[in-house]
DNA sequence: CCAACTAGAACGAACGTTCGTTCTAATTTA
DNA sequence: TAAATTAGAACGAACGTTCGTTCTAGTTGG
């Protein structure tokens, strides 16, 4: 007997939206399905029907956030041109997104999916950072990077920027992040530039 | 009917030995009392004799290891003079500890300690992290480091180092860390330095 | 009217914790 | 010195709760 909403916004899509915020609110393993159906307004069935188990739930999250952030790196690379114009400009975005979408960041820079996601590879080794990479080996064979470890190149030029981000999200920064691009900008390049 | 070893060695430290394993390899949540019980050899009654409940256990563990990272702050600070010299031996000390204790640094640096100790504030407002900051700081007025929020100083500084370390505990860095030493550190400190 | 979907009560397994007991070694008593 | 007493560390079976999941019945859009 559904009460007012019965109509059909797209029951995956509370279900995602649910799970995401109690997810990054309380961790995995302190969230139960019960939570997230009743969070949702979904039914337990229905959340079964369409994930599976409730790994197959997160796994859906971590894809649907996943081929976000793979959308947002393309849409870069067709609107710039140098290593440098790039790499600041995804900064900039990722520092916007922490303010406006602070779970769906904290969820893919910061929670540990290895503890639930058992097959998941690490995040740092999944594709969007991986093309983070191959961005700043062009950079260096173009000279606008010193010559080093590609590893090493991408965790020093953006090892400062995401843990800004962490530490806005532990909500121990004063003000919103985009205050502090033009500085941590700065620093992040210094780091890395080949001049 | 003690077996062979029955000798007192000392419970507690089987114990926290056995949860910092356990926690590091599958996470607080992934395992049980149980496991611990088994795995130190030590009976679930000794546990909660010991440390009154599970959380309590996990808040034994993190003060240990947070008292052991001051200590070696305080060491560092005792041997060396400028803020360049004891951030160097400091990310050189915690390479170092990363492929000798790498459950210990997961631990500390990596672990989600917000979801199973709720009432801890988050690693990088602890103490072992405000000192670093503190040392920052007066590097900066003497004139080492660039002028900047001392957050974002501490942040781009060690960044990187600690991005390093974590990929590294991901298992996604084929060489041990003191390897990149040198490289990593050339990258952070001219993030900062006032040069 | 049928296939797709939703509902939520019920289930079994596993968890953290408790509690009555045993063991050990030091201390007291005679 | 030998026996009696004591304190608290160690033990592990058992308990109540909560969780993820299943199941059957009901609803709805095309």
């Amino acid at each position: 007997m559904p009460e007012i909403a019965a109509q059909r916004e797209d029951t995956r899509t509370l279900v995602l939206d649910a799970a995401l915020h109690l997810f990054t609110d309380r961790g995995y393993f302190a969230t139960s399905v019960h939570d997230i159906s009743r969070t949702a307004g979904v039914s337990i069935g229905s959340i079964y029907h369409h994930f599976g188990d409730k790994e197959g739930l997160a796994r859906a999250l971590y894809a649907t956030l996943t081929a976000r952030m793979l959308q947002l790196i393309d849409e870069i690379e067709r609107q710039t041109d140098s290593s440098h114009d790039r790499a600041r400009e995804l900064v900039t975005r990722l520092f916007e997104l922490t303010e406006t979408q602070p779970q769906a960041m904290a969820f893919m820079l910061y929670a540990r999916h290895r503890e639930f996601l058992p097959d998941e590879p690490p995040v740092c080794s999944s594709r969007p950072f991986a093309r983070m990479r191959e961005m700043l080996s062009r950079g260096m064979a173009r000279g606008e990077i010193r010559q080093m470890d590609a590893m090493v190149a991408s965790t020093c030029l953006f090892g400062g920027p995401i843990r800004m981000i962490t530490a806005r999200l532990d909500g121990i920064l004063p003000h919103p992040l985009p205050t502090y691009l033009d500085e941590v900008w700065a620093c992040a390049w210094r780091a890395v530039a080949a001049s």
